[in-house]
DNA sequence: AATGAATGAGCATTCATTCAT
DNA sequence: TATGAATGAATGCTCATTCAT
C-alpha cells in the first residue's frame, strides 16, 4: 500500500516527507495540521490522503522510516564487537551527536514521538518501540567482555548504571544545547565532559 | 480570582478537580476536551468558563495546585538533616511512590506537564519548574554529609550519578507499574531492588 | 416597576447609569456586556436584572431618561420666541456643544442610539424619535417669524436647507473634534465658523 | 486567495453572497451569525470558512465587492464633463436611486457599513474609505464651472451647502421610503421634489 | 434588597477525511 | 495521478438571564 508513495517521483516524496516531519516536529501528534503540510508540501489536500490513509498511517510511516534510518545509521557506524561497553557507548553518543547536527527536523520528530500522549498514537507507538529497543539493546550488549568488571558485582545492575548515567548527561546536554544554534554545536567539549564521567564509572566498575 | 473556586461546596470542587485531572492526564493538554470534563464533572459549560477564564488557567490552577501539594507533602515527611544522600534519596523515593499509590491521576498529570508541547502552557510551565525545582534542590543537596566521599572524587558528578541512576530505576518501574493495578503495588519489592543499586553506588562512591 | 431603582442610594444609582452608559457607548448595543456593566458599577449579577428586567429595557431607560434630560436642558436654556430662525438655531448649537462638553459620555450614548441596528431595539427608538422629534420640532418652528424671508420663496423647503446644513455642519465638527480631547474644544472658533454659513444662508433666504 | 471562490459555480456563489449582504445588512457586523448565513446559503459550516478565512474577511469581501460595483457604476453613468453641479449632483442621485431599486440588500449593506462600530471592521473601513471618498470627490469636484456662481460668494462654503442639503434631502426621502416596496419606489415623483430644491439654491448661489 | 452560582444555547472557527471530477 | 470542493462534528468560549439563598 506504500509502495505507491515510493513510485512517486523523488522530489515530491521529499517535500512531502519534510513537510509532515517538520510540522510534527512543531507541533506534535494531535496539533500538527495536516492543511499546513499540504500547504508547505506543495500538494493537493487530496493527495496526501491518496497515499495515507489517514494522519495516523502518515505519522507512523515517518517514525518507521526514520527509526530503521537512525538503527541503520547506528549500525553502520558502530563496532559491534567493541568489547569495552564504555567505548562501544562513547561512540553511539557520538554518532547520535552528528546526526542531529545533520538532520535536526528528524531528530526532533523522534525525540517528540517518545512523548507522544495521543492514545491512538501511543499504543502503535511503544508496540514499535518494545521490539526495536529489545533488538537494539541485544545487539549493543552481546559482545561486552564483562570480564573487565569487577569481581563479585552484579552486571547486569553495574550496565544499568552506566547506561542511565550517560543517556541522562546526554539528554542534559541536549536540552542545554537546544537554545544554541545547531551549527556551533561543540561536540569536543561533550565528549570531553562525558569522559570524565566515563572515567569515574570505570572507576567504579571495572578492576 | 479563584477564591471564588474555593468557596464552592467541597463536592462539587472535587468532581471537578478529579474530571479535569483525569481529562488532561489521559490526553495532554491540547488534546483534553473541556466538554469532556464539564460532562464528567456533571457541570454546565458556563460553570467551568466562570471558574477558570479559560483552558489554560484551569490547566496551571491543576499544575500549581498539585505542585504545591507535592511538595508540601515531600517537606513534611522528609527529614532534611538527614546527612546520607542515599538516606535521603531513598525516603524521596518512598514518599514519591506512596504518593503515587494514593493520587495516582495526580501524578500522572504531573508527570506529563513535564512533556507538555503545547507552546503557550511551555512557556508557563518553565517559568513555574525553574523556581521551584532550584530552590527544592537546593534543600535537598544543603546538609549532605560530603565527608563520606571518597578522597578525590569528583562530588558534583558523583552526585549526579547518583541522582540520575536513581531517578532512572524510579521512572522504569513507574512505566513497569503502568499496567499492573495501582492497589497491588508492592512498595517494599521496589525498595528491596532500590536498595541493591544504592548499595553498588555506596560501594563506588563512599569510602 | 421603574420606580424601585429611584429608591435606590442616589450614589449607587450613579455608578449603575454610569457604568451603562460608558459600556453602551463604547461598544453600542449587542456588543455591550451586562458583566461589564455590573464589574464597572460593582454590583452583583442579579442586582442589575432585579431593576431592570432585562438588557433591552435598561438600555431603553437610558435612552428615555438622556432624552428627557436633553430635551429639558435644550427649553431651558433656549428662547422659544426667538423669532429669527439663525439666531434660534445657533444657540440650540451652542447648547449642544456645552452639553456635549459636559456630559460627553452621554452625548456618545445617545448618537450611538441614532445608529443602533439592533432589530429588536431598532424598532422601539424609531417609535420614540418619531414622537420626540416631531413635538420638539414643531415647538422649534412655532415662532419663527416667516416675514423676514424673501417673498414668493418656498418657506418650508428653505428652513429644510437652512436645518440641514447648520446640522450637517454641526455633524463634521463632531466628527473632526472626535481625536482632539473635548476640553480643549474651542467653542468660539466653531461659532465663527457657523455664523460665516449663517451669513450665507441669510443673504440666500432673507429679505 | 479569494480566486478560488469566483472559480465556485455562479449560483452557489451568489447564494453565499445574498445570504451573507442580507444577514449582515439585517443586523450589522457584530449580531449577524455565520450560522444564518450557512444555513440561508445552503452550505455547509466548513466551505463558507473554506473561502473565507474568517467573519471579518467575509464582510470586507463583500464591503470591497460592493464599493467596486457602485464606484464603477457611477462612473460608468455619470458625465464626468458635465460643468454644472446640480446637473452632476441630479444624475448621481439618480443613479443611486436606480441603484437602490435594483440592489436593495447591497445597498443597505453598505449604508451600514458605514455606521459600524465594531473596532476591528471600523479601523479596515475607515482606512478604504479615505481613499475611495477623496478620489471620488476630487473627480466630481473637478470639472465644475465656478463661473456660474455669484460673484464674491466663498464658493467652497456654497458646495457644502449644496452638498449637504441634497445629500440630506436623499437621506430623508430613503428613510421615508423604507417602508414602501421598493418597487412601488417613484423615481419621477422624487425627482420633481428634488429639482424644487435645485431651483432655490440655484437661486441663491448662481448669477 | 442583594448575591453570585448556574444554565445552556449560541458563537466563530478548525479539522481530518471523502469524493466527484 | 491529482485536484480541491464539501462535509459536519468538535473545539473553546461568551452571554443574558434565572433563582435559591
Amino acid at each position: 500500500m506504500l509502495l505507491k508513495f515510493f513510485n512517486l517521483e523523488q522530489e515530491k516524496q521529499e517535500r512531502i516527507l519534510n513537510a509532515a516531519t517538520k510540522e510534527f516536529a512543531e507541533k506534535n501528534y494531535a496539533n500538527a495540521s495536516t492543511n499546513e503540510i499540504v500547504k508547505q508540501a506543495g500538494i493537493s489536500k487530496g493527495l496526501l490522503f491518496h497515499y495515507f490513509k489517514n494522519k495516523k498511517e502518515l505519522y507512523l510511516f515517518l517514525y518507521d522510516y526514520y527509526l530503521e534510518l537512525l538503527v541503520n545509521d547506528l549500525f553502520a557506524n558502530i563496532d559491534l564487537d567493541e568489547p569495552d561497553i564504555f567505548n562501544k557507548y562513547r561512540s553511539i553518543t557520538l554518532i547520535k551527536f552528528e546526526l542531529m547536527k545533520k538532520h535536526p527536523e528528524m531528530f526532533t520528530f523522534v525525540r517528540l514521538a517518545f512523548e507522544e500522549d495521543s492514545p491512538e498514537i501511543k499504543i502503535e507507538l511503544e508496540k514499535r518501540n518494545k521490539d526495536i529497543l529489545k533488538s537494539s539493546y541485544s545487539k549493543l550488549a552481546s559482545s561486552i567482555d564483562v570480564s573487565k568488571f569487577k569481581e563479585g558485582i552484579d552486571i547486569p545492575k553495574a550496565m544499568n548504571i552506566i547506561f542511565w548515567s550517560l543517556e541522562a548527561f546526554g539528554y542534559q546536554k541536549q536540552e542545554q544545547t537546544k537554545e544554541i544554534p545547531l551549527d556551533q554545536l561543540n561536540i569536543e567539549d561533550l565528549l570531553e565532559e562525558m569522559d570524565e564521567y566515563i572515567e569515574m564509572l570505570k572507576l567504579a566498575f571495572y578492576k
